[in-house]
DNA sequence: TCTATATTTCCAGATTACGTGAATTATAGA
DNA sequence: TCTATAATTCACGTAATCTGGAAATATAGA
């Protein structure tokens, strides 16, 4: 991932209504979420839900297929694993006991197997 | 962590000059990097960089300390650890599979122990 | 105290992002 | 074909962000 990618994809996430929209597709799964249930879920209205599902497409976040009248958004779980990868890179100069929580984060995040802190 | 939080500290993340900054102490660990030096390895006017560091700083990315007339700044790991943990939360809807290249990053990030992928 | 260094604060013009009303496109069913 | 539903695109006023010059503040050393 280069910086600029980076950066936009975290710009994009920088929203409220944005990181909302986010967090609801990546707890989705594959199976993705139809726009008008996004906007229902999160009230926001159409056109503005509909500018903002555009902007996390464009950044590489997520993405979409058609199913008769809907369309169905999901999240692009390998660019999110680029983009956190990008930010631990080369992480704390060589003291592991400051990555560790990161580590662990990542693994509670295993789906299922436990509660999550 | 909460939604307004997360968005504030990816916003200021959402930035090449910031995120550049950000990674840069990131990497450098607990010892952290003098403003000026920042400045000098990123080629950024000193007054654009205070900025950005001031941003950064609101958003509890980073922390600075004061060492004779340098000002030494330092990420704050236990803050990114928890806005990775916001955006990764409940991920993926029980399908372990999707999220365990979410770990295997966080686990090659435990410094020092092997290249990174 | 005087000077040099390190960094921040103030400010203003330029750019970019935001949200939404209205119009438009696409699909399904009668 | 006509109507209803689903979602997007366009246009535009408002608001927030970005950048860097100039000035101010803080520290160290002579």
């Amino acid at each position: 991932m280069e910086l600029k990618n980076a950066a936009a994809a975290l710009s994009a996430l920088g929203h409220t209504g944005r990181l909302s929209i986010f967090r609801l597709l990546v707890q989705a799964g594959r199976e993705g979420v139809a726009a008008g249930e996004i906007a229902r879920r999160l009230d926001v209205p159409p056109n503005t839900l509909s500018s903002n599902l555009n902007i996390l497409t464009n950044v590489g976040l997520i993405d979409s297929r058609r199913e008769g009248r809907s369309i169905i958004y999901t999240a692009r779980y390998e660019n999110m694993t680029a983009l956190l990868e990008y930010l631990m890179e080369d992480c704390c100069n060589g003291a592991p006991e400051i990555c560790a929580p990161l580590a662990d984060v990542a693994l509670r995040s295993r789906c299922g197997e436990e509660g999550r802190a």
